[in-house]
DNA sequence: CTTGACTCTATACCTAAGTACAGGGTTTAC
DNA sequence: GTAAACCCTGTACTTAGGTATAGAGTCAAG
């Protein structure tokens, strides 16, 4: 069992099935083992793997940012001080994310909640959450 | 002062300047006032949106979403009972987008900081911390 | 009053990330 | 043992989001 075609981990993880060849070709999804005819088999662990890639897409991650990611885990030759560093230059950047995402968050909570204030084109929030100081 | 051509603009915001004219073509910006030449005079606010347009960008949004949260402000006779709305609609989106996040900055942190347990493949956390129960 | 640095529109081109199709082999169900 | 439903590779097409180029007008400095 935990043996699967190409179509039904498709199914399962709610993808077309040419999206998986693809991502094997771009080398986000490692090449699997195959059967004497050629078929892929696939474990549930790819599954995980390709809803991990959906939501980091939804995140704002690029194919090569999420490769980069998962190849933190995936290379057992690197040194712990390599992934170490590596998984620090990406920590800075998932906390501005969070923090961009907390500020529309609030934005959108005092649009909902409370809109009174909200007639003028000047006074409402949403850019302005977004606007502080940090510039690049 | 305040007025600035779509050179500048493209300067202070660190975007192409065809891209400008890309964004208003698409709705994502306004049409701005035009001299008699026909050049387009911007103000600060427009490179704040810009900025806007970019971060949200960052965070997965794409173009179409960014015009419809940028709406939720501009819509001067929409009733705040559908600003609220579609504003509660976004949220549920934000809120998953941060949770996701957080799970994979809590992932990384472990990474970074422990990460002797992490020479075996099936327990390193970043996979897994994007996988839990909740699936379309 | 012209030269260089800007602007305009329109159109063509580009990259990332898929998605579809053609032509062919395989497996399963009757 | 054959048809339906799979799978394979390779190639072509698509969409979103830009970016570049061509051809022409405008503005500011010397």
């Amino acid at each position: 069992m935990d043996s699967l075609t190409i179509g039904q981990v498709a199914k399962r993880a709610g993808i077309n099935l040419q999206t998986i060849r693809y991502y094997e070709r771009q080398g986000i999804l490692a090449p699997v083992h195959r059967t004497d005819a050629g078929y892929r088999m696939f474990s549930s662990e790819s599954v995980r793997r390709i809803h991990f890639i959906k939501r980091a897409q939804e995140l704002g991650f690029s194919l090569k940012e999420i490769k980069d990611l998962l190849s933190l885990r995936l290379d057992a030759h690197t040194t712990q001080a390599d992934i170490r560093k590596r998984a620090r230059a990406k920590i800075a950047d998932v906390e501005q994310k969070i923090s961009h995402l907390q500020a529309i968050h609030a934005s959108l909570l005092r649009m909902a909640e409370d809109c009174s204030g909200c007639g003028s084109l000047k006074d409402c929030p949403i850019l302005e959450s977004l606007d502080k100081e940090e510039f690049s």
